[in-house]
DNA sequence: CCCAATTCAGTTGTGCACAACCGAACCGTG
DNA sequence: CACGGTTCGGTTGTGCACAACTGAATTGGG
């Protein structure tokens, strides 16, 4: 459709359009449990590491407390997590599910299989896929 | 840092994760000329394909109306495009650098090289992760 | 013990994304 | 010409992302 003028760019908008077409696949299957994708993935941690501070989903997702803040506020209104300060240290901020929140890994169930033919690309392809972005984000931790 | 729990969800988070860490990558290199990642996604195509309607700008960067609106009239306010409407369609507004707008390509230059730099990806992978992302986006074109 | 530096979650302000909707301009057919 | 349907850009409302900042809690050095 357009032509290429620079492998950079069109690395980057492809990387920036991908991921914008990756959650588009993710929301009319998350939209029934009035989710969305990053809210997802919140409770993705919190569904296999259990209670987690606001700092460590930070870490893991690579999210800043200014984007975690609110989604968190909006995760307990719906009322799939709760906020507890810490005993330790009153500055800390425990994460974690309630039942219902929990419930719904098990009612969401594999996404896995529905999305990998929305992608349209084998199991090797993916790994492979899988494999590259996991090299380019590793350096990031340089940096930042 | 943390275990993968499913194949699809570690591939999304990666293509999630590593969208936002190369925009991160091109913020500071924009930064000087005021400029976001995607406004200048806006100019690249300008750039390419010189003036341009709305509706191709959404066609090629895979953005509605609602987001490139008021993106294009932030461009315009810093005085590096400008938009008239078609005479052969009254609907249509074209968009087109201004002399700024243009300048801008040559005072940019080439990102490539410290963008390159900045992935820690070889040239081979590149192209192969270009291949995978393209050929991951193609197939929804079918669904939308 | 005291205080300066640090850590932590939260708030504010700006700019994407995207769904839903709107009104004007075009188009075709009658 | 009239009018139903379509196309186009724009607006509104919600929810991320992220920089910059705030203030409380903690920590370490003197």
């Amino acid at each position: 459709m357009k032509a290429s003028t620079a492998l950079d760019d069109m690395i980057c908008f492809q990387l920036y359009a991908a991921s914008r077409g990756m959650t588009a696949l993710y929301r009319p299957l998350l939209e029934p449990h009035h989710l969305t994708y990053p809210q997802y993935l919140v409770l993705r941690v919190l569904w296999h590491d259990g209670p987690t501070t606001v700092r460590d989903l930070g870490h893991v997702l690579a999210l800043d407390s200014g984007t975690l803040s609110p989604l968190l506020k909006r995760l307990a209104t719906l009322g799939f997590v709760e906020r507890t300060r810490s005993a330790d240290d009153e500055r800390v901020v425990i994460v974690h599910t309630t039942d219902d929140g929990a419930a719904l890994e098990t009612q969401i169930g594999d996404l896995t299989q529905q999305l990998v033919c929305g992608t349209g690309l084998d199991l090797d392809e993916l790994t492979q896929l899988h494999a590259l972005l996991h090299k380019a984000r590793t350096p990031r931790k340089d940096l930042a």
